[in-house]
DNA sequence: TTGAAAGCGGTACCAG
DNA sequence: CTGGTACCGCTTTCAA
């Protein structure tokens, strides 16, 4: 069975490897690394003594003799939100905890959410000083040719938040929102005690291929086991501001059947301060785990809360691009963004 | 403000310090490392050298130098459950992932979950062939003391699942118990829509601490917020089967106003069992994400699951034990474990 | 096609 | 108390 591997305590290392294949460090280091002028013999030799004594590469030993650094950039949208800060606060954080990992973080913000800037912004990377990039884009045909043509010039590539499925993206970090969207309704459907009733539905830029997709799920579910509670129509706000002060009061002003908000944009400042203000008694879910949103929570203002981590995120993005750069594989489980539901219980201190 | 740090470009190395401080390689590394022997005046030289250069060192180049190697064992209880397999599976994982990163680790079963045993097994730790332990273990003066004396020994001691707050353990690793009984009770009365009726407990061993945290968790949020259901005692079985066969019908056959049923406990099985037979609309609230109870879940046997992830504490405990014997800080965001909340709709897919 | 030797950023032993 | 130097495991010229 193992007559492979001969357990001499310590891991072999490169010399071992020479000495085991009769040739030297140099060559042994053209095998490792496929790289040419070794005939194919030699190769034969190499990889021989590899499997025999069990050879494990060092890649840390790696690393500091090829003077390897990553360096990473961050694109993000320049809209403002509460999420986005936090994304932010823990690129920084991770940028300044991975300077002794070689890693270095830097983050370009777009003007607006447009393919177009994100697309001239993708082209402007260079290979010689950009080794991946995570982007956060809608899906449009602008951004995937954009993606296509920076990963051509060997950049790695990765989609935040929003998947970009048609592109040839390296890998996706983020949640399913359907099943986000399907999960807000349940709670929704759980929460609200009512025999009949209504639901509003509070969107983000329609345009957002995450919150179609929270809306969809959100519907099918609230259709199949909620039927009693019928869901109106999105609304959509240009600003937090103007949904407190018009839309809200608009709207149930014209409707005393409103069992329950479901926010599924970013922003929640505005919702936050029409519910301190109305008398209505509503059960209300929104997402991400935000300062806002936490005190909300914990006021009981917000029934409960759909979140993705934002620290997992952006640790989960620099572990991909890194595995994506070196051709590693890399731990699926472990870079599964969860959809993590807080109540006023569960909610983590600080 | 920023006079200090030259912005050469590359990071300053060891080299550089020295030449700065007009010192050989040697000298800094002794001050670097706090070794004896070197003038407060030259140890000032060279600090003030690393100041104004900003040198940050490298721990790659560090650990390779120093052929170091981390090696931790996992104390576990030899109580065997789905949820250990999968910590036990995580460990293994890991165990595989880390042989580059110079990280040891093994397993260590003591044959029950009992204070003596897991002190004798504590106490036959040898700080030269041990750096660090993680230990799952009840909060005993047993359990204490041989903590305190394996930390002396040198060796670093985490706690894992359930904490051992009076020990000088370095770190605990798991969820708050109170809050996870919490959230429980809150979905349970959220879940149940009937206007009356019992809630029957099922706990593991009335010894744990974290099943009576659990439960009184549960118990207060019950009184509290959902006075019209009662709850009924715990019920704790030796095993699984005595469970479905024997407990559960007795119970049933004897009242007949059960809503729900939590269980506080890691065993589901005898559970998921009676559940299936049973003909009782009953929701049923139950601990940790194994393949038993993802199936239960999806099945609509249980109505919510209240989990911790085992990855995470397998991957967070070796980072502490690490950052412990480094004595260097480590990111106590990423390392607190978070109470997760599985309902059908959020379940991570596979 | 192959090998010798000089590092990468640190550590640690030995001499002075 | 301080400096010189070999070396950790691997990569990378430069010659042969």
């Amino acid at each position: 069975m193992n007559k492979i591997k001969i357990a001499t305590g310590a891991k072999p290392t490169v010399n071992d490897i020479a000495r085991h294949a009769g040739v030297s460090l140099a060559t042994v280091d053209r095998v490792l690394n496929a790289r040419p002028g070794v005939r194919t013999v030699t190769i034969d030799r190499v990889n021989k003594a590899i499997n025999e004594l069990g050879y494990i590469r060092d890649t840390a030993a790696a690393n500091l003799a090829r003077r390897r650094v990553y360096r990473f950039v961050f694109l993000m949208p320049g809209t403002r939100s509460e999420f986005f800060d936090e994304l932010q606060a823990q690129i920084d954080a991770q940028s300044f905890a991975l300077v002794n990992e070689r890693t270095h973080l830097r983050t370009q913000r777009v003007a607006r959410f447009d393919s177009r800037e994100i697309s001239v912004a993708l082209d402007s990377l260079q290979s010689d000083t950009t080794d991946g990039v995570a982007v956060i884009a809608p899906e449009t045909p602008t951004v995937r040719d954009a993606v296509a043509r920076t990963r051509e010039r060997g950049i790695a590539v990765v989609a935040l938040l929003t998947d970009l499925p048609s592109s040839p993206r390296d890998h996706f970090i983020g949640i399913d929102n359907t099943s986000a969207g399907a999960t807000a309704a349940k709670l929704m459907g759980s929460l609200t005690h009512a025999e009949s009733g209504r639901i509003l539905v509070l969107t983000g830029s329609r345009l957002s291929r995450d919150h179609l997709e929270r809306r969809h799920g959100f519907d099918k579910v609230m259709a199949e086991q909620f039927p009693h509670l019928s869901v109106l129509p999105s609304i959509e706000s240009r600003d937090d501001n103007e949904l407190a002060e018009k839309l809200l009061p608009e709207v149930f002003s014209m409707r005393s059947d409103i069992r329950g908000i479901y926010s599924s944009a970013a922003g929640n400042n505005g919702l936050i301060q029409f519910l301190g203000s109305s008398s209505a008694k509503l059960i209300t879910i929104a997402h991400e785990l935000t300062p806002l949103s936490r005190s909300a929570l914990q006021r009981g203002i917000f029934a409960a809360l759909i979140s993705q981590d934002a620290g997992h995120i952006v640790r989960s993005a620099v572990r991909l691009m890194r595995s994506t750069v070196d051709a590693v594989p890399f731990n699926a489980m472990q870079e599964r963004i969860r959809i993590e539901i807080f109540l006023k219980e569960n909610l983590p201190p600080c």
